[in-house]
DNA sequence: ACGGTGACGCTCA
DNA sequence: TTGAGCGCCACCG
C-alpha cells in the first residue's frame, strides 16, 4: 500500500515519519519544523493518530519533545517496548533525544 | 460556518 | 523539578 502524496498535512507527516530508521526517534515539532509549519505540531499529532499506514510508517518512533514517548493508538505501553525492542532505551519513560533524535534536515 | 477534540509545546507559578 | 494553564493547527460532527 503506497502512501498518499496529497498535500494534506497527513501526508506530509507519513512521508516524513517513515524516514525515520529504526532505532532512532523524532519529535512531533521536528515534524512539524521539517514541514515548514512549527506550529503545526498539534496537527502533526492528529495525522499521526489516524495514521492509515500503521507498519509503514513508524509512528512510535515519534516522541514528544520533552523526552516522553507520548501516546500511542495501541497504548503508550506497548510503543515503549516496540522502541526498547529496536535498541532505543528508555530511561524513567524518558527517552534521551540527544542521542536517539533523528534530524531529517541533515539530509533532505 | 462554528465549536469541540486531540498521540503537543511553551511559559509561568 | 513538577504541575497547571494557555496557545497552537488540522480534522470531524
Amino acid at each position: 500500500m503506497l502512501i498518499a502524496q496529497g498535500q494534506n498535512l497527513a501526508s506530509q507527516v507519513y512521508r516524513l515519519t517513515r524516514r525515520v530508521p529504526r532505532g532512532r526517534v523524532t519529535t512531533y515539532q521536528a515534524i512539524a519544523c521539517a514541514l515548514g509549519r512549527p506550529r503545526a505540531f498539534r496537527a502533526v499529532g492528529n495525522a499521526l493518530n489516524k495514521n492509515p499506514y500503521a507498519p509503514q510508517v513508524p509512528c512510535h518512533r515519534v516522541v514528544r519533545s520533552n523526552g516522553k514517548v507520548g501516546g500511542f493508538a495501541g497504548g503508550t505501553r506497548k510503543k515503549i517496548m516496540m522502541l526498547k525492542q529496536e535498541g532505543v532505551k528508555i530511561k524513567n519513560n524518558k527517552i534521551d533525544l540527544s542521542e536517539y533524535l533523528y534530524d531529517f534536515k541533515r539530509k533532505r
